[in-house]
DNA sequence: CCTACGATCTGCT
DNA sequence: GCAGATCGTAGGG
């Protein structure tokens, strides 16, 4: 039964293919112990980063600042940073280190300490705005950029496989939400979302 | 040093 | 539907 649970190696987060990560990630399930509180929610929309030849990504060929130095890390690690003065957003990083690809989640379905999420947003735990959008759902989960750099093979923040798998052609793509500064590079169909699903955010 | 702006969300109209 | 919030980062002087 709960031997179908295992937690994400390393291996998965190598991926060489940014896109295919964040199909893969669909359907995952990730978990935060924050302050000794366990939430955890399906991951059910994600967006690809390319650390080459992508004006979207923060790391766009090879510029290296203090903030994207995460990105050119170990596969494997967040990448949490702050939007807007307000919102922390969170990633993991993949393929290999120093290329910077990443993957930002948008959306998840609240799985366990729904309750605790609610309270963090203060919002009912029975509706999408719970968990609809990237800056949602890291409040959700008690995520801030205080854990960006955090290894998600540790006991704070983790992935995991539970067994459930969506077929293909559940799996919509679209362009990448707010990145228009990226002109023809935003039209990417580099978003991916579980179709069907309220825990998407509209936009 | 200074300025412009954002991988968003909320509340109000 | 739209404007305001809010602050770290990047880039230029």
């Amino acid at each position: 039964m709960s031997s179908d649970i295992k937690i994400l190696p390393r291996s998965f987060y190598e991926s060489a293919d940014v896109t295919e990560a964040s199909k893969s990630l669909i359907g995952k399930v990730i978990c935060t112990r924050i302050d000794g509180v366990f939430t955890s929610g399906m991951i059910t929309e994600t967006e690809a980063y390319c650390g080459r030849n992508d004006k979207a990504c923060h790391a766009n060929d090879g510029l290296r600042t203090s903030r994207t130095e995460v990105m050119y890390g170990t596969p494997g690690h967040a990448y949490i940073y702050l939007c807007y003065g307000i919102h922390h957003l969170f990633n993991v990083v993949t393929n290999r280190e120093g290329l910077a690809d990443a993957v930002l989640i948008r959306g998840i379905q609240p799985l366990e300490g729904t309750d605790e999420m609610a309270g963090r947003r203060n919002k009912p735990a029975d509706k999408p705005e719970l968990a609809d959008g990237p800056g949602k759902l890291t409040q959700a989960l008690g995520i801030t950029t205080g854990y960006n750099g955090i290894d998600l093979l540790g006991n704070k923040i983790w992935i995991e496989d539970r067994g459930v798998k969506f077929p293909d052609v559940r799996i919509f793509s679209s362009s990448r939400i707010g990145v228009d500064y990226a002109g023809e590079h935003a039209k990417r169909p580099w978003r991916f979302y579980l179709s069907g699903s309220k825990w998407v955010s509209s936009g």
